[in-house]
RNA sequence: GCGUCGGUGGCGGAGUGGUCAAUCGCACUUGACUGUAAAUCAAGCGCCUUCGGGCUACGCAGGUUCGAAUCCUGCCCGGCGCACCA
């Protein structure tokens, strides 16, 4: 049973182990305790599936017994990883950093739990030791690693050929991630691969200052196996939020692409690993993937939102979209009667502008679904009853009259 | 500091006096189709419009011109090269 759980760490989402699989496997079974972290970036609350990944990792060291760390990186954030180059500085307030937090708490709490009495979570700050790092301590830890090797990153390769401007205190950014480590005292550090860099550098600096092993295991990121995009990314708007309604969350697991089944059970679920199998047997013997799919969205809406809520959401997915049926809820708009309902619609921000509204109307993209027509006129002022409209697949809005002034 | 190149829509990236609200790719929206909000195909993608057009936009501020994203001046920001380097 130990073993089959070690075994699943140390394979299941994994793509790389430094600084090798059999030597973390040998620590593991050994039964020595250790501490394990992962870091979050406290800028905004927004927490999608790829970062998931990540959880449930640690949430199976979490169950082994080990030490848990979740490191909220507020000052490093305020540096801007340049492993994201869209490098705007935010300046967080400790405000903001306790309700990002928080937010994440809710979010992640579902798949660890951050309250477990025998097996505390500790929630760390890297400011606590970033802050007042001295500049003397800061040039022993820099004086471990080269101006090569740094720039060997392709990151910032990449930045120096296309002429894009790389500053130098963007090289501090792996030095205080990887300081980190050695404040935590850690075993063991957990991340995507795109952190890779930023690990090692722990790697040199625990090996250094504390004179140890830090193993670092990345874990494989979610991509679209026909373009090799980022299925998950923050910048793009492509991430599937874990904040998201049951609802959305099903949904949006609905439109990853086919080829991306497997690969989200695996990252995203704690279906076990031979059930995943059958999976990708089913699949490759001709299984439907759409109701395939049903089952990851339900697995995926269950873990952050319950059994029930799993349950709503595939009757509103397959009453909406495969049944082409009318949900019973939807948002609606109060507006005085006689109002031109593009108006209506542009002044409770559904839609954006008057121009999008006459593109949607001409784009056959409006219906009039308590009389089952397509909205063909702009103009249309249908505002004397109620009038429940759906503009596109999803968009569904109920406009009540009120001759209240 | 000097020289030089550049700053364009959500992003990447064309355009270098008029036909530019700005080629194209990505993302996004809508439609068709379907097995799904997949894939594929089609259309759209600044704002307003009585559909004629109007308005605001190409780092910022001025200027030249009948007319500027495109030319000039200044400023701000960046790349590269040179210089400086106790």
């Amino acid at each position: 049973m130990q073993d089959e759980k070690i075994d699943e760490i140390l394979s299941r989402s994994v793509d790389t182990i430094y600084p090798s699989k059999e030597a973390l496997k040998e620590v593991l079974l050994s039964g020595k305790k250790l501490r394990v972290y992962v870091g979050i970036d406290p800028t905004s609350d927004y927490v999608h599936l790829g970062h998931s990944t990540n959880y449930i990792l640690l949430k199976r060291f979490h169950e082994l017994g080990h030490t848990v760390i979740v490191l909220v990186g507020d000052f490093t954030a305020t540096i801007g990883d340049p492993s994201d180059k869209s490098a705007v500085r935010i300046q967080l307030t400790e405000d903001d950093v306790r309700k990002n937090l928080e937010t994440f708490k809710e979010q992640i709490g579902k798949v660890i739990d951050f309250y477990d009495e025998k097996n505390p979570v500790e929630f760390r700050f890297n400011s606590d030791w970033l802050a007042v790092l001295d500049l003397k301590k800061l040039t022993d830890i820099a004086s471990s690693f080269t101006v090569q090797r740094m720039i060997e990153r392709d990151v910032f390769r990449r930045r120096m050929k296309e002429g894009k401007p790389l500053y130098v205190h963007e090289f501090f950014y792996p030095l205080m991630q990887g300081y980190d480590s050695v404040a935590l005292d850690a075993d063991l550090e957990i991340g995507g691969t795109d952190q890779t860099f930023n690990m090692l550098a722990g790697r040199d600096l625990v090996k250094k200052y504390l004179n140890k092993e830090k193993f670092v295991i990345t874990t494989t990121l979610l991509e679209n196996p026909k373009t090799g995009e980022k299925l998950m990314s923050k910048s793009l708007d492509t991430g599937i939020s874990l904040k998201s309604v049951p609802e959305d969350m099903y949904g949006r697991v609905m439109a990853l692409p086919d080829e991306t089944i497997v690969q989200c059970f695996i990252d995203c679920t704690t279906v076990p690993m031979a059930d995943v199998e059958e999976i990708k047997k089913e699949l490759a013997e001709g299984g439907n993937p759409r109701d395939i799919k049903m089952q990851l969205a339900r697995n995926i809406v269950l873990m952050y939102h319950g059994e029930d809520m799993a349950n709503k959401a595939e009757e509103y997915f397959i009453k909406t979209f495969s049944r082409k049926e009318t949900p019973e809820h939807m948002q609606e708009i109060r507006v005085p009667v006689g109002v031109l309902v593009g108006d209506a619609l542009v002044s409770a921000k559904i839609i954006p502008s008057k121009s999008e509204w006459r593109r949607l109307v001409e784009g056959g993209g409006v219906h009039n679904l308590s009389n089952g027509s397509t909205i063909t006129d702009i103009n249309t002022a249908e505002t004397k009853k109620p009038l429940e409209i759906k503009i596109g697949k999803r968009t569904f809005v109920r406009i009540l009259p009120s001759d209240g002034k």
